[in-house]
DNA sequence: CGCCAGATTGACT
DNA sequence: GTCAATCTGGCGG
């Protein structure tokens, strides 16, 4: 086992649409709107409140859209992401976009690398299969102007979510 | 170049 | 529960 690698397992996520999403980054202009209609499954990475939140680029052919990643449960290399967080509780070393991509060392160097590839430093990997009944859904968290839609995911029970 | 919103967090009452 | 520090990207001048 590589003692570098650092390695979660996703437990929330939520869903961002285009333009026609208020609280879509694809609604203001520049790079992150470009990103938004850029290649699937690239990483997509913007600072926040001082921050580094992941996204994934998703969307359907000619759309706009992106998943941001919310929280994970570690699973490896927690010694160095105690380090990188500066806090000893597994709860609050991955729980949270910015908490997230800080014990994983996650910045904007990232950005635009396709995730389904891991010879630049950041991949994801299918784990094993959630069933639906484990899946929870509930309206995004931070957001100002939501749409009625639930488009927040997680799983039910984890410790790792960031609220319930 | 300055202003300001924001998909956050941690400290505090 | 409240609140302010944080800093990047977008946008106006």
């Amino acid at each position: 086992m590589n003692a570098r690698r650092l390695a979660c397992k996703i437990v929330e996520a939520e869903a961002y649409y285009g333009p026609e999403d208020p609280a879509s980054r694809a609604r203001r202009g520049g790079d992150l709107r470009k990103a938004m209609y850029g290649d699937v499954g690239a990483a997509l990475i913007y600072g926040v409140h001082g921050r580094w939140l992941l996204n994934i680029v998703a969307h359907e052919e000619g759309g706009a859209g992106a998943v941001l990643i919310r929280s994970g449960e570690p699973v490896d290399g927690l010694d160095l992401m105690r380090k990188l967080r500066g806090v000893r509780d597994p709860r609050s070393l991955t729980t949270g976009p910015g908490r997230l991509t800080e014990a994983m060392a996650i910045d904007k160097s990232l950005h635009g690398k396709p995730v389904y590839t891991g010879d630049h430093g950041l991949w994801i990997e299918l784990g094993e299969d959630v069933p639906s009944s484990l899946v929870a859904r509930s309206r995004r968290v931070g957001v100002s102007k939501d749409l009625p839609t639930p488009l927040r995911f997680y799983i039910k029970g984890s410790l790792y979510v960031s609220r319930r």
